[in-house]
DNA sequence: ATAAACCCTGGAGTACAGTCTAAGGTCAAT
DNA sequence: ATTGACCTTAGACTGTACTCCAGGGTTTAT
């Protein structure tokens, strides 16, 4: 069993975030001792190592929730679920993608048109880009 | 002279977004009428404009708030300050288009490797490769 | 015995970009 | 005269993911 410092040291995470992570659902620390400290055991180290696993590849918090529920039920859900579930966020990632290079595009044409000179920017072509209606 | 309602119209934006800027300064709109209410004026026009241009190429309000600095003194700057303002954007919009193709690569990973099948996800690899330490 | 290091709680604060509400004042038309 | 559409303000709320603080209690080491 450990207390919260000892887990927040092993999975790099401060006990603040723990506690935050607690109070929103995504662990469920049982047990507590004598003086009412949280006392962890390996199911919720496991749990952190999930959520950090399913952090570092762009979940949210609100969606970790959700895999945690598939996680925990897993004898009652199907590959298909779960990669149904990951094909979603992917989706979602995509459109992020496109808006991202959309506006990459964008700033690299108002770049490249700009003289970058000396002079007053005056005649600068971004700001008069910027400033025309686009609707 | 417009009111609050009219701009809004003409810039498809909330009443409360015009506020909202004038709040945090991206507008200033001089002139009140008798009951004191605010008037705005071409100059005015002009600047939601750009807002809105600057918007559409994915800046963020506070940086709005720098390149309207820029565009109101333009005689006093260059089109070189002004190109570096846009490249310095490109390369933060560059860093987060990186994180997020290293965030679909990883996802289309966990994916790809799932069965997809209908039979129960104890075996599931996306639920596996999930609690795996990335540290 | 006392200091340092740890634990607890509730609540506030951060950045971002608004949105919404309450409680009022004004203006045009019916 | 009264309805409805418009305007004013200050301040609260949204979602995301924490972080920090105050004001306590506990454990460990010297
Ligand atoms: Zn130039
Ligand atoms: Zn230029
Ligand atoms: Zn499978
Ligand atoms: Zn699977």
């Amino acid at each position: 069993m450990l207390k919260i410092g000892e887990l927040a040291a092993l999975a790099s995470v401060s006990r603040d975030t723990l506690r935050f992570y607690e109070k929103h659902g995504l662990i469920t620390p049982g047990e507590r001792n004598d003086a009412g400290y949280r006392l962890y055991s390996e199911t919720d180290v496991h749990r952190i190592s999930f959520i950090m696993g399913a952090k570092e590849v762009g979940f949210t918090l609100n969606e970790i929730h959700q895999l945690l529920e598939l996680e925990v039920t897993k004898d009652e859900k199907s590959c298909h679920d779960i990669k149904q579930f990951v094909d979603a966020k992917i989706s979602i990632v995509n459109q992020r993608l496109a808006e991202i290079k959309r506006i990459k595009k964008s700033l690299q044409t108002l770049s490249s048109a700009c003289c970058g000179g000396d002079e007053p920017a005056t005649h600068c072509t971004i700001l008069e880009a910027l400033s025309e209606q686009t609707n």
